[in-house]
DNA sequence: TATGAATGAGAGTTCATTCAT
DNA sequence: AATGAATGAACTCTCATTCAT
């Protein structure tokens, strides 16, 4: 019953970060909308940074994760950067109101930025290791993939941006936006959006 | 005389916005490094948020700007998409101050977020007149190239990011992050980056 | 066994009282040191400041009564000065808990005040009464005789708060200083303390 | 005219301090009081102990130099002995807000109880300075003096603290309880108070 | 134009106390 | 008798903004 109010809480704070952010949600807002007393807060979380900080955690952990099994092997390399797009398209789409807390409303706090600077070398080691799988990329060196990871993830993170929370297109735009992304025009399955 | 303080203030809340974020910096800070009183500020400056939209606005019509003027002809799609990353990086190296402010601390207030969502769909349209000339991109849609804009800045910004802001490299290393950015691993210019 | 627990709450009260003063230690901390729970406190005290009144009460009785039990006979008026002061201060000695917490750290409660200020209105009866016995103040009106209590009281009060409390010196240290307190600087006994 | 309002508040704040204890009031009762608002309390002090420290260091200092100033050379040992206490007890006297703040309601903080030890270290001082021109203390060690120091202190403390304080005695009592104290009951000048 | 003391609404946080179990 | 999660009133403190000079 305790962890009830608690994930109240946080899917209050969920909910207020995403619409108003981090800064202009008062923690009087977050326990309204959790239907807890004020004080009841503070059982659960130290301040509304450490909240903040261990919800953040927990979404980009849970990202980290997703990618890392995403692992599949397909014949060409082609084949392999479409998967490995769409699958990053999948889950920024799944997480994207964290995206969206983190990209359009900032947080400002040199330990939370800690969390998010760890985050993108989580993913990007994670990408670098599918890379080394490619055929494409046998020559390159670290610093090189390195490169290659953080363009590849910049690419995925703009778009579902743009287009999940911006234009906030559901997830039966996925395919066609990872087609487009890695360059097959083919049979064109995208459609006009919006 | 009195520009004389309105920049020693702009120039001040910039400085301090890097170093600290929007909502750590107090005005007391930002009039006690520009040398001004409490209340000059508001002389200049509707609001904090007055403030900050007007700087932000500022440096981002730059960035547009700086953009729009890299328009050359070159041979082939490559070399033209290795310019254009490369004027990118440039052009965001240049402006790493406000992409750090904006990137790392965020900003949280309706308005400000108009501007930064205005600044995209800015340079998006930049890049996508610029792709049209593409020979590459000649049976691509507008929404398909709008993809593909906006991949393409994805890329730039999340490598400017974390090379220039991160790792804080210098403008030396725009040339081999332009190449391997854009796949060309001719004769590499490419050195370890620390 | 209730009473176990309520005596566990008494020593630990008595300890962080001590440690960090009135104010400053929290039900909380009590209970914690004290090994039970948050409600078990209200079992046994009415409030926080109910607790330190019957603490204080308590131990400022002992105090009464063990001056009381000092009662003696001896020849001259100096002996009997030098008993009374030399008992009054082993029992502040063993009591520097209560001294420590009430001097230093005081109380600010009215009702608590009371309970200090019928503890040094009864002191003073006490010692009024042995003052009595003593040659020297055979002529002294009720009045006068309150002072020298007084003053003897807050002698002894000042120089034990000195000593036990400040310089944390022993019970070994307490002849010495009945002896110059009370003037009789015979063969000396008395050893430099740091 | 800033000056005013840092006095204003110390004055209201003195006033409460004394009527209801230091605990008892808030930042809010002393602004009230001053009437000033909320935030021109943090334009003085960084705090309500930072404030509370601050008058007290100022008023225990004004103590121990009325006290150093009250040197005067008599005949006898008694003649000075007799003009000591009761330059103490007028010094006291003059001063009984602090001493009704600081002994009745107390503070309980380090550094406030800091401040607190420093002052007796320093009355303690100069009374054993005092002490050393009497005949009577001539072959008294320092360790020696530092007891009959103390023990005087505590002497007009105690005696200044009930007549003062809890009787609420008039400066015109202060010859018959030095008189008293010293021990010369000649022809007697104290009458019944109250 | 420039000042900076003053403001006060409103934020985050604390903690003695309660009560269903 | 014992628990400890939950409470919420009340606190201290912050800081963007104002305005008399």
């Amino acid at each position: 019953m305790g962890e009830d109010k608690k994930d109240n809480l946080i899917q209050a704070a969920l909910m207020l970060f995403e619409e108003q952010g981090y800064h202009t949600t008062k923690i009087s807002d977050i326990v309204r909308e959790a239907g807890v007393a004020q004080g009841t807060f503070y059982l659960y979380f130290k301040s509304k940074e450490d909240m903040f900080r261990s919800i953040a955690e927990a979404c980009l952990e849970e990202i980290v994760v997703a990618l890392q099994q995403g692992g599949v092997s397909k014949d060409t390399d082609e084949q392999k950067d479409y998967l490995m797009i769409r699958r990053a398209l999948e889950v920024y789409h799944e997480n994207k109101t964290i995206l969206k807390i983190i990209n359009r409303h900032g947080v400002g706090s040199q330990e939370i930025a800690g969390v998010s600077e760890a985050f993108y070398q989580q993913i990007m080691m994670v990408i670098k290791q599918a890379l080394r799988d490619e055929a494409m990329y046998a020559n390159y060196s670290e610093d090189q993939l390195e490169i290659i990871a953080f363009s590849k993830i910049g690419m995925v993170e703009m778009v579902a941006y743009q287009w999940f929370v911006v234009k906030n297109c559901g997830s039966e735009t996925i395919n066609a936006l990872a087609q487009i992304i890695v360059g097959d025009l083919g049979p064109c399955k995208f459609k006009a959006m919006e």
